[in-house]
DNA sequence: TAGGGAACAACATTGAAGTA
DNA sequence: TACTTCAATGTTGTTCCCTA
């Protein structure tokens, strides 16, 4: 039986399509949802190309500029997250073009310094419970992110993409421009050599590589929201 | 030219969905 | 509930290409 009253729905309930119809009209509110739903998967997907937390935290937040301010250039046709990691893809890319001739200069440096590879990934760990059993959580994902860190840039990419991102064999193929048999190889050769340098008991701490919630989240979402009030004519 | 790595192709495995 | 089917994914052998 119908009522007859319109029913306004959740901002929560809406699909991609209707979110960014809100966008499209400025609607802070529907931005705001926008970048909470996918903040941590463009970052885990720069964060994957770039292997710097400060320059994947930019490009996440040049990425919802270049979306934002080219709403009209999504047709829907594709899922919004699909489109959000295409722009994410290509522009921590083009990073990693411009700055490659030095990359490695800046890795000796840090390697002559601490002695060691570089920890990059910072501990965000959930600090609540037991200290120590927090505390090798957030060792046990260190030694995880190296690893992954470790991984050539094709096979990491992959990697993140389909085992952390969870993405699918065929969308992660054409995020990346391969044939999906191409993502197979590059995935199973990035488990083996991820065997390799792990103890098979880390495993079940994968899940919680390349944390992006809390403070880092919320202070990316706000940026990008005031950069948009800023560029408003 | 040999060796190593990447890509391809074929086959095996797994899990979800449908059906009797 | 057990069985079948099928799609997705994993594994492995072969081929191709690049580099020293």
């Amino acid at each position: 039986m119908q009522s007859g009253i319109a029913v306004t729905p959740r901002l929560d309930d809406l699909d991609d399509l209707a979110l960014v119809e809100r966008a499209r009209r400025h609607d802070g509110a529907a931005l705001r949802l926008i970048m909470e739903r996918h903040n941590r998967q463009l970052y885990r997907v720069a964060r994957s190309v770039l292997r710097e937390d400060a320059e994947a935290e930019d490009v996440v937040q040049e990425t919802y500029l270049r979306a934002f301010t080219h709403l009209d250039g999504f047709r829907g046709e594709a899922r919004l997250a699909t489109w959000l990691t295409r722009i994410a893809l290509n522009e921590a890319l083009e990073r990693l073009r411009k700055r490659r001739p030095s990359v490695e200069l800046k890795q000796i440096d840090a390697i002559n310094e601490q002695g060691e590879a570089r920890v990059i990934f910072l501990p965000t760990a959930r600090q609540e419970g037991d200290p120590e059993a927090a505390a090798a959580r957030a060792e046990i994902r260190r030694l995880i992110e190296r690893a992954i860190d470790q991984l050539p840039d094709p096979f990491r990419i992959v990697f993140v993409l389909r085992d952390i991102e969870e993405m699918s064999v065929e969308a992660t193929a054409c995020q990346l421009g391969l044939r999906p048999e191409t993502v197979k190889t590059r995935l199973h050769r990035a488990r083996r050599l991820l065997r390799r340098s792990l103890d098979r008991t880390l495993s079940n701490a994968l899940t919680d590589a390349f944390p992006f919630a809390g403070a880092r989240c919320a202070r990316i979402t706000q940026s990008v929201l005031d950069r948009l009030d800023e560029m408003k004519p």
